[in-house]
RNA sequence: GGUCCCUUCGUCUAGUGGUUAGGACAUCAGGUUCUCAUCCUGAAAACACGGGUUCGACUCCCGUAGGGAUCACCA
């Protein structure tokens, strides 16, 4: 029998929760509801110098609306904000590092550390006029008996490589898709545990609740294999057993560099406010590192859950591919039901349309539905709800319509008009009627529809002319078309 | 610079010694009695390079190059 699997997002509230950290709570929470164990989220706050109040806010907020719930953290569920048991900084306030430090201090696997910032500038400035890497070492330090001086807590990687007799020379552990990763011991530096502050490193504090929160595997960014080494030795220090690590490959920006403010580092709920739906967004992630192996595309939240495996993960960096976003959004909106896109529509209605009611609004959705990539893109139907300004450059623009004399074009309109008046006015009629008026004037299609099209909508293209005008309904058709004769 | 990770069409990827190297996005062309979109059909488009191993390498090994991570009292 497995043991229950217990995953974890931990993120920091230093910032917005970008698509990079959406795609690690995403595997984390499929790994975790495949298996039928629990999705923990964490809040790592112990750096209060970059710490933002909204941060918090802001991953609540991303988590809630892309339907990551978590089933123990510091947010589960609407009005349960902050359980404290998931909160770092109220975890160090209550001694739950403390303790530990205690223990290595006493069991003379870590030590205490006075030497300051100048000095450790001054050991850095020299390995690298050395060109090697730097590491500290018990015997750097700077000692000092009056422990009420501020100090780093260091762990003493020798101490702990002599007490640890299972490895010879290296850190090793196994990765489902990386296999065998190791790292020398002599390569490790002896890292803080305890900041001068009296808190816990992230190195050290992540340890410490991934024990206690009894984490069994660990989904993380790439860019923590180099310290998965420390963690290691941390976990065999203390006596504890590490969990399962597995390291995602990167995520990049459109550039294919890492993701920065002009490529790709967006905010999630960005997202949320440009029409994206949160499962097209999840589903488009979730290839971004991985896919099941067939030739499916798209894929429920619960389908993810279902076939997600970690040896089917990538391990090379991917680029973040904006169009096939758009692409798999739309894929998504189309295999809604007219009445769910409804209700997923929510306030991207154009501001002319608060007025209509729910019935009109279904029938332009019904329309509108194939030719929407994001909810924002309703938008452009406007002149369903107003009559829209007339936009002569259309006709200019238009290379058929721009040959026509404007006698010629105001004759036409009349005739539609005439025409138009005396139809029943359901979509099929309109067909009918119109396919009489290309005969009876003898112009093309191409000619006629723009010019009924754009004196009609005045937007560069719209849904099939007959049902566009037969939502619009006789009374607005034709005034429109009056106006313009 | 040390250590570590990565390398199939422009992009996401399939592929685990023998394939016409497959799919999808994007692009281009055509079709769906007008536009835009949808949908359909088609085209162009890739194994970073060099050595091995092998009857045979995209697949295994070793180099090279390129990209990336890390080397914080940040996570």
């Amino acid at each position: 029998m497995e043991k229950n699997v217990r995953t974890r997002f931990a993120p920091s509230p230093t910032g917005f929760l970008h698509i990079g950290g959406v795609r690690t709570a995403l595997f984390n929470y499929l790994y975790a509801k495949q298996n039928g164990g629990q999705f923990i989220l964490r809040l790592e706050d112990t750096d209060r110098e970059r710490y933002i109040e909204e941060g918090v806010e802001q991953i609540v907020d991303s988590l809630q609306w892309l339907g990551l719930q978590p089933d123990e953290g510091f947010w589960i569920s609407e009005g349960e904000h902050q359980n404290i048991e998931f909160v770092q900084s109220k975890r160090h306030e209550s001694g739950v590092y403390g303790k530990y430090i205690d223990t290595l201090l006493a069991s003379g696997l870590a030590y205490r550390d006075w030497t300051s910032n100048e000095q450790l500038d001054q050991l850095r400035e020299q390995a690298k006029q050395e060109k090697r890497a730097f590491l500290f070492r018990k015997n750097m330090a700077t000692t000092e008996s009056d422990e009420s001086q501020p100090h780093v807590v260091r762990l003493d990687v020798s101490a702990c490589a002599e007490t640890i007799k299972e490895w010879k020379d290296f850190v090793e552990w196994d990765e489902p898709v990386r296999g065998n990763l190791h790292q020398k011991l002599a390569d490790i530096d002896d890292f803080i545990l305890q900041k001068s502050d009296g808190f816990p490193t992230y190195n050290f504090a992540n340890v410490i609740d991934d024990h206690e929160m009894q984490i069994t595997h660990v989904l993380r960014g790439d860019e923590f294999i180099a310290s998965t080494a420390k963690h290691i030795l941390l976990y065999k220090a203390l006596g504890f057993e590490a969990p399962q690590f597995v390291h995602l490959p990167v995520i990049n920006g459109t550039d294919g560099k890492k993701l920065s403010k002009r490529t790709g580092d967006t905010n999630t709920l960005d997202y949320r406010d440009n029409g994206y739906l949160p499962d097209a967004l999840l589903c488009f992630l979730a290839q971004l590192g991985w896919n099941d192996g067939t030739e499916q595309e798209i894929f429920t939240l619960k389908e993810l859950a279902e076939k997600f495996s970690l040896e089917r993960i990538n391990n090379s960096p991917a680029t973040f591919d904006e169009k096939r976003l758009e692409w798999v959004n739309g894929q998504f909106i189309r295999q809604l039901s007219t009445h769910d896109l409804y209700e997923k529509v929510g306030n991207y209605w154009p501001d002319s349309a608060k007025d209509s009611d729910e019935k009109y609004k279904l029938k332009i959705l019904e329309l509108a539905q194939d030719r929407l990539k994001t909810l924002k893109d309703l938008q452009q139907f406007g002149y369903f709800f107003t009559d829209p300004q007339p936009n002569m450059g259309l006709i200019e623009k238009n290379k058929q319509l721009s040959k026509i004399s404007p006698e010629r074009r105001a004759e036409l309109i009349k005739q539609t008009k005439n025409a138009l008046e005396s139809s029943d006015f359901t979509s099929e009629a309109i067909q009918e009627t119109l396919n009489q008026l290309l005969k009876d004037t003898g112009e093309k299609p191409g000619i006629l529809f723009s010019l009924i099209r754009i004196h009609t909508t005045w937007a560069p293209f719209s849904p099939q002319l007959n049902e566009t005008l037969a939502l619009l309904g006789r009374d607005t058709t034709v005034s429109r078309l009056s106006k313009t004769s």
